[in-house]
DNA sequence: GTCTATATAAAGATAGAC
DNA sequence: GTCTATCTTTATATAGAC
């Protein structure tokens, strides 16, 4: 029998870097189990010996995504500062930086919601931004924390992709100060 | 023969309202012909005789945001000032929110790249950060202009979804503020 | 572990009746 | 202007050989 258990190979390690490479290019529905395999230079079944379903590839990729960000949420929950959420919010885009675009695909958010294991991504992103509006928020407070929000997720995903490597210190330093700013009153 | 050139249509435009619907919430990719003619209650033919294909129905759908896209790295390049063009994005975010979801799935850039009469929203966006970071930017500066774009863009986006209406005044203003701020060096 | 071949369903799109 | 019926392609997924 198999020593691997059809699980821990370095062919379904090519599988999963190769279909995210094209969901983000192309989203989940837009990319196809045929695309996949015509990437990895083998058949369509030679995929569906590694997973047993296209969804199943999709909840391998975003298993660690969504892992991170409960965590976050979890500070979040536990009272930790602004500046530590929002630092941790770039750090988490910028090391998956190689998932841009899986986030903001609505066929990867519409078939994740679909899968009841998967905690849902957006529900966590709500909590933060709730935490980042500090308790009994104003409606202006509400903004600025979605505000502070979108520099730490969309602004860095930005610099990240404008930039070949990772995110260097400046640039994380820059993209914190900015983020804080926005979150703070006049 | 037609009065209607097959364009001005009542049908026409619901067609449009719904795949518009469809597709934030699912995808370009990830919505059928079928899906759209479903929710229309008629046959797959009958949208056909519309549209003549389905790209033809982004094409319609995204004219409107794309030109107004353009206009704003217009004002970019004749030297608006910052808060100008923020304010732009801001307006045209909160205006064009339906189409939240429209701009970040891969498969509707992808479509949308493919077709060469499209301008390229996502140069016109790299314009305005552009202007918005100034003539001759640092590093750090650059970084400060993706801030206050994600801002104005995302940030709006996050807003918009989350009142029923549109962005009232004082939302505005805030949003305004924290890209500005985003933007501003200490 | 990967192949060919195939089943089955759904996709985009057209022909022609009404 | 909308229908049914159909064509063609592509999709997910499986069976069974090697």
């Amino acid at each position: 029998m198999n020593t691997n258990e059809r699980g821990t190979g370095r062919t379904r390690a090519r599988i999963l870097e190769i279909a995210r490479e094209l969901m983000a290019k192309q989203g989940y529905a837009g990319t196809s189990i045929a695309h996949i395999a015509n990437q990895l230079g083998t058949s369509k079944a030679g995929i569906y010996y590694h997973f047993k379903s296209k969804e199943e590839i999709l909840d391998a990729l975003l298993t660690r995504p969504v892992l991170a960000y409960a965590d976050i949420a979890e500070r979040a929950a536990q009272g930790a500062p602004p500046a530590e959420l929002l630092g941790a919010i770039i750090d988490l885009t910028a090391e998956l930086k190689e998932f841009a675009g899986f986030h903001s695909d609505p066929s990867t958010l519409l078939a994740l919601g679909e899968r009841p294991q998967q905690s849902d991504i957006q529900s966590k992103q709500v909590r933060v931004i709730a935490a980042l509006a500090g308790p009994r928020p104003s409606q202006a407070a509400r903004v600025r924390a979605r505000a502070a929000f979108a520099v730490a997720s969309d602004g860095t995903a930005g610099v990240a992709a404008a930039s070949d490597n990772g995110l260097t210190k400046p640039e994380r330093d820059e993209l914190l100060a900015a983020a804080l700013r926005a979150l703070q009153p006049r």
